[in-house]
DNA sequence: CCGTATCCACAGTGATACTG
DNA sequence: CAGTATCACTGTGGATACGG
């Protein structure tokens, strides 16, 4: 049985936390990617695996449930005969893509950067 | 290249894994905070670890480490006669802080929206 | 004052297999 | 097609103690 070492909890979020707390709406593996993904419009489950090879279907699924969860994006499910779900922005979501756009350009500029100096 | 490439797996990193690695530049726990604490300019070690009250010395030293190794801050050794050191964002460290700001924008009003609905 | 060294618990990920 | 169930593994972070 494992044996629980609790120690002292934060008792006080300062301010620091609040920023981890915010910055979590695209924690998790692949979350910049399934949003990424999304920004042309909607898209299905399978269509999302396949822009993402790496991803696993178990991933995307946590991932998704939890970007609903957060109101990132909702989840449509179409009741057709083969079934079939759509997954979509919300304007918050969408919010995001600027900032991960800016994020994704500084990257690129430091690898450049750091490949000059090698 | 005279060195031998590996063909383990991905056989070619399409564009999410680009994403992916761009990223990572504020990735590890406290990354976003400790750049967040260098907007304003320099910062020395003890500053930064009573800034963000939860993060090990640890933990900050890795981070710090792995931020300059990326190009986002510089570190500036001081001699004097007790030891000093300044940590302080890049150019493109800095270009960060639009970014991460926007983040947690969005990051607020989800949370605010949530909040109505329950 | 500014870190590094060591240990370890655990969340998170990935692979595989299975279901509605 | 769109997911869940199970399981094994490992990176990461936290605590603590020590060193330059």
């Amino acid at each position: 049985m494992p044996l629980k070492m609790r120690h002292n909890k934060a008792p006080k979020p300062p301010e620091p936390c609040m920023l981890t707390e915010c910055m979590s709406v695209i924690s998790g593996a692949w979350a910049p990617n399934v949003i990424w993904c999304l920004r042309a419009g909607p898209r299905r489950f399978s269509e999302l695996r396949a822009d993402i090879p790496p991803i696993s279907a178990k991933v995307l699924s946590t991932r998704l449930s939890e970007l609903e969860g957060r109101g990132v994006l909702v989840r449509h499910v179409r009741d057709t005969s083969p079934p079939s779900t759509e997954y979509e922005l919300t304007d918050l979501g969408t919010e995001l893509l600027p900032a991960l756009d800016a994020i994704v350009h500084v990257g690129h500029r430091l690898k450049e950067r750091q490949a000059e100096r090698s």
